[in-house]
DNA sequence: CTTGACCTTCCCATGATAGGAAGGCCTACC
DNA sequence: GGTAGGCCTTCCTATCATGGGAAGGTCAAG
């Protein structure tokens, strides 16, 4: 089958599974006699799992991991979980951290009057004179600019 | 002062400072007789106000509606209130998706045995020779991983 | 005058996705 | 046979924010 129907039928873009040889997460396609990319049902196959994969946010990296581990009939499943857990604690990661985002930023608005007033505890935080990310990268804290503080 | 020092104060790295001024987002900054930009201190109050955005998650193109209604004295806090809650909104719904695929995740890994067998959970679902996965939210779909061949 | 830290511009890469242009191929229909 | 138009090809561009690195100019201290 040609790209377009593969496409439709593993739910990936064409443009991705062009993507996706040209990097060699997938096989080159074998082509037609016009130079049509050509492929087979399990082609498609391998596609839905990678389209599945990208819904659970893995990169194409780990999908690559992963197609090796799928292909691998020796697999041990602790290699699976242990590629599977890793991206959770990832994904975690990276929930915390917007979390954190959208707390602060749900407290500042919360005191903010949201009113024609331009007074607004959103603005003033990031404006704040202070040293700010200090805390992000252990600067050195010497100089306090400014005695008010 | 020069750009290294406009960059240790305000925390943004000299390349993104450069990168500021070439988008528009920060004023082009006036140069030295040999070429250097010099920054004063209200630029670098500026930086810093871009850093504290940035690490709020807000886009740079947020962020340019944020100075100007920081830059405005007759702003109205409803403003900046509406955009700080619509950034939180999109925060939350990227937290959601996240969670979801998260979620999803352990699920399958707790079923998995994580030893040396091959049988595992986590990638028979990305195999699963059933239609596309439509969408994993909703995704309790019942466990029907044992029979398929 | 040399050294080394700093600055400049320019190019490239990331990750995954997508739009579009220019041109070839295929098929259905008249 | 001719043509419309849908599909395919490659190639280029862009995203968003960040950063690496090269080649070369500038500056201050020794």
């Amino acid at each position: 089958m040609n790209i377009g129907r593969a496409s439709k039928e593993s739910g990936v873009n064409a443009k991705m599974i062009r993507y996706y040889e040209e990097v060699g997460l997938i096989e080159k396609a074998a082509r037609s006699p016009s130079g049509y990319r050509s492929y087979r049902p399990c082609d498609v196959h391998t596609l839905r799992f990678i389209k599945r994969a990208r819904d659970f946010g893995f990169s194409m990296e780990k999908i690559a991991d992963l197609l090796a581990l799928w292909r691998d009939r020796e697999r041990a499943s602790g290699d699976v979980k242990r590629l599977a857990l890793e991206h959770v604690d990832a994904l975690d990661t990276k929930i915390a951290k917007l979390q954190t985002m959208a707390n602060a930023l749900r407290h500042l608005a919360a005191h903010c009057g949201g009113d024609e007033r331009p007074d607004c505890p959103i603005i003033e935080t990031l404006a704040a004179e202070e040293r700010p990310p200090d805390r992000l990268h252990k600067a050195d804290r010497r100089e306090r600019l400014g005695g008010r503080a």
